[in-house]
DNA sequence: CTCCTTTTGTTCGACGTCCGAACTAATAGG
DNA sequence: CCTATTAGTTCGGACGTCGAACAAAAGGAG
């Protein structure tokens, strides 16, 4: 028998106390509850839970209530997410801008920021300079202590925050962004995959669908993969390239080598070239022909990857969700057609539009804070 | 933001000392150390492994082994996991027989029993009274306390143990495996797909390959998904189904009412078809034709899966480790052309040939005691 | 042979955490 | 005004880890 060569960590009482804070801040994040509620919740003494909220509140944590409204017997003290507690800024690095925002405990964003800035023209140091600038600005804006920033990178991002590979960003190869940008701002920094981000901000701030694959439709195809509510990365950090499964054996060769991959038929540039459209302003008003294209290659792609992972949702994103609710109806069936399980798959459109990456990496900043502190 | 229905539970000084078990004991399971050893490997103090071993030694989880050869200093007391502590017991509910095995602490296999028993014919309460009775056989062979007993069963197991759906066993429909066989043999019953259970075996017994697709040809083509070294299951319990992952959109009709699937492609009963042989032991002398078919459809259906979930090897079992390396080369060249990630895929030939699931069943049970016991 | 060094393993007090139960606080209803 | 009820606090006991001191068992130097 092999040996796990895992590096794990002993515990002690300090582990303990960790879980347990975040326990509480988990039993309070989605409604405010008092002492006695959260005890209940949780399986905790009201003793213990007590002195957990006290630490919190002395942290800046929690917020006690008052709202002593209720039956017989002591009123209690409703606890919620402190909203001017530390926050989570969240970072993004398009293709020709920067942009921030700022999210407080409870997961509101509290303040958004983006400023054009042309990354191929400029080097990489020059486009964390004006991230930096903007992100001072929503920080100052919103007025609260920040507890951590997290980047959104358009390409492959290790663990530790190096931006290895980005498509359309030639001059960003090997960029250890995370590092740089802790130079930058005084706060820890990690750094994330664009795509990822923006399935997170769906999973927190849209449905919240605890396994999902949510597909970002652009100039490639990307897929964020949510299993068990956390997002899955893969061995290296690549996971969710679902650009080049083959959909059309016999098509069209593509620039990753293979031929008929789905980027080739259900990119944006070949809905562009299928619609007869100029810009995807005028594909979204006449798709004509490329909705078909589009519906029938994502079925078959995502056929598989839902009989894979045996995923009860998918979320069309980014492209895909301004096409609007024909292209779901269609995929829907198309896959429905394909898939054995029951209940059969959900097909949905994204319900958040605007600034999704961004959102998903200052909400992913404060939700780590609040599970585990 | 919404919340984590999660039903955590709360943490105390006795999951503290599970976890720190578990942490000794998984760091014995490579190779003996001493407590000083463990100590140093782990980051606990000396005084706590030592607390640690006498509970384990009391258990009879741990026996203390005498070398006491080496260099300057008192010697060690080398520990290893005792080979007469308790046992794993794996169970096989195969198409026309049951089988039976015993895995000690340390992995290896201590007794292995497999007899005929038409389950197309009975129902599945004789079919598990055979089961049990093998169970007493291996169990008295091996002479060692039984911690826990696991069932591999070849179809959909919902994680409380219940077959839903058995393609090949159709009297077997919704049983409650884990509980009838519970009251069958007195210990911890659990039960879980067989092909899942395969794929565990050669993540254990065979390379040690903490993320891989295990594929398990036959007459339906299932996957065994390990993450991070450990199984994949799935929302519902039904991770792994590639074979429904459509490689010819415009092919054969499958059963699953699609078409063009690789189980119409590259199942055992197409490739004696494209053979042209008459049974199993035929296609494996002359595969002929099938080779080429099942290699490219298999290259379709695996680059899919290891760009989604970006994973860095592929492990071929079942007919497919029968056909030999002529399937693997061609495999991996095909998957190769159509994968990105660097370095390129590793395909490998299934290492633990006989009683793959039977063993992972066994084993997988000894694993999770050493885990956290 | 004796003493010193080195490494292993044990013992003991201090600290942190949780639990259970008793106690105090605050409200509604009779 | 008194009682029932619910909320929150306080205190001793139990458990577990840590750190340091201590005992044990070898090899090597003189």
């Amino acid at each position: 028998m092999t040996p796990l060569p895992s590096e794990a960590h002993p515990a002690g009482p300090a582990t303990v106390r960790r879980h347990n804070r975040g326990l509480v801040l988990t039993a309070v994040a989605g409604a405010p509850a008092s002492r006695a509620a959260v005890a209940a919740h949780t399986g905790l003494t009201r003793g213990t839970v007590s002195s957990l909220v006290d630490d919190l509140l002395a942290d800046g944590m929690l917020v006690e209530r008052e709202a002593p409204r209720g039956g017989r017997g002591r009123p209690a003290n409703p606890l919620q997410l402190n909203p001017s507690g530390p926050c989570g800024v969240g970072v993004e690095i398009g293709v020709d801008d920067v942009g921030a925002c700022v999210a407080d405990l409870t997961g509101t964003v509290r303040a958004v920021r983006r400023v054009p800035s042309d990354h191929r023209r400029h080097d990489p140091a020059h486009g964390l300079r004006r991230a930096a600038d903007i992100v001072r600005d929503v920080v100052a804006e919103a007025g609260l202590p920040v507890a951590g920033v997290r980047v959104a990178l358009p390409g492959v991002v290790t663990p530790d925050g190096v931006l290895q590979r980005a498509p359309n960003l030639p001059r960003w190869q090997d960029v250890g962004v995370a590092e740089l940008f802790g130079s930058l701002v005084e706060a820890p920094v990690s750094a994330t995959n664009e795509a990822d981000l923006a399935a997170l901000a769906e999973l927190w701030d849209g449905q919240a669908l605890r396994d999902m694959l949510f597909v970002s439709g652009g100039v490639g195809v990307g897929a964020g993969i949510v299993l068990d509510g956390r997002l899955f990365h893969g061995a290296g950090g690549r996971a969710g390239e679902l650009g080049h499964v083959v959909v059309d054996p016999g098509g069209r060769a593509c620039t990753c080598g293979g031929t008929g991959c789905l980027e080739t038929v259900a990119g944006v540039t070949a809905l562009l070239r299928a619609a007869g459209a100029a810009d995807v302003d005028e594909l979204v008003r006449e798709p004509g022909a490329a909705l078909d294209v589009a519906a029938d290659a994502l079925g078959v792609a995502l056929a598989g990857a839902v009989n894979l992972l045996d995923l009860p949702a998918v979320v069309l994103g980014g492209v895909y969700a301004r096409l609007g609710d024909a292209l779901v109806e269609r995929v829907g069936a198309a896959l429905r057609a394909r898939v054995l399980a029951r209940p059969p798959v959900r097909v949905l459109r994204a319900a958040v539009a605007r600034d999704a990456a961004l959102r998903g990496a200052a909400i992913g900043v404060v939700r780590e804070l609040v599970g585990a502190p």
